[in-house]
DNA sequence: TCATCTATGAGAATGAGTCACAATTTATGT
DNA sequence: ACATAAATTGTGACTCATTCTCATAGATGA
């Protein structure tokens, strides 16, 4: 369920329903971000366009970033670093992330008893969960020290 | 053992280990974070220090806030929302953090299994972890819906 | 006190992200 | 296809947090 075409769908209804454009811009955008390593940045996802389509401005690429993220198409991450990144989200499930300080590498996990326990800890503090993020970083097998 | 008192001498000593100088706007900075919030970011500290001390400068204490963290008096946090935050750390043992979305409240909480179970995920992904966060946003007692 | 060399203040520079606005495109009805 | 209205885009200016530059001030040790 996680391929272009059914992105392109969600993303064509949501804009007919909200009485938005469907543009080329928005359409190559979400296309190269299908192209595109995992997690990223809107930076490096604006050259990468760039270089492809050199009328494609800086704004319109965060412009288009925001939106995906609002309709659930991506995720906006919180991984450290002073920069945004993003993954594609449609309906993959929740999930926190390993980092690699060294080489920058990111591997996705779920537990479900972390889970479980956050909202414990939620509920013995009378707070209810919007949502949560879990970042370890560490060095990875190819760059632990021995 | 989070007086300002063993801060400061903590703060001399690494000075005078590293050949570097006790000046008095360090320990001025120092002083003012023990009078503060316990979560704080730069730039309100600054405005505060600068109403009392109106010589100290925006980067003496951005300079200072990053020589504390290094040194292990204070603990730089990323709660999400593009600035940086500062708690004092010294000796204090690890904690992760509630953020109410709607007031900034921020509550402090440990969860053994949990930290024992991120040591268990990153071992099995063959990761060292270095350091991790666990930010649960939501909304406190006070704000949340009935 | 003096010499040395680090730290500071002021403000410029940077970098991510946002905004304003004129020009362009899309959607819709004819 | 055409006209119209409204949304979107590109450009560049702008903001905001943070860092950098560099001349001057201040701390330290002899
Ligand atoms: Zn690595
Ligand atoms: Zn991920
Ligand atoms: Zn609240
Ligand atoms: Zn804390």
């Amino acid at each position: 369920m996680l391929d272009f075409k059914t992105a392109l769908e969600t993303l064509r209804n949501y804009l007919k329903e909200h009485e938005m454009r469907f543009t080329t811009e928005r359409m190559i955008i979400l296309e190269e971000i299908f192209n595109f390593p995992p997690h990223f940045d809107a930076e490096k996802l604006f050259i990468h366009i760039r270089s492809k389509y050199n009328h494609i401005s800086r704004a319109t690429v965060y412009r288009a970033l925001e939106l995906f993220d609002k309709i659930g198409i991506i995720k906006k991450l919180n991984l450290g670093g002073g920069v945004a990144q993003y993954e594609l989200k449609m309906d993959l499930p929740h999930h926190d992330h390993l980092i690699c300080v060294v080489c920058g590498k990111v591997i996705e996990f779920v537990d479900d008893t972390i889970e479980r326990l956050q909202q414990e800890i939620a509920e013995k503090h009378g707070m209810e969960i919007i949502n949560h993020q879990l970042q370890i970083y560490g060095r990875c097998k190819e760059h632990r020290k021995q």
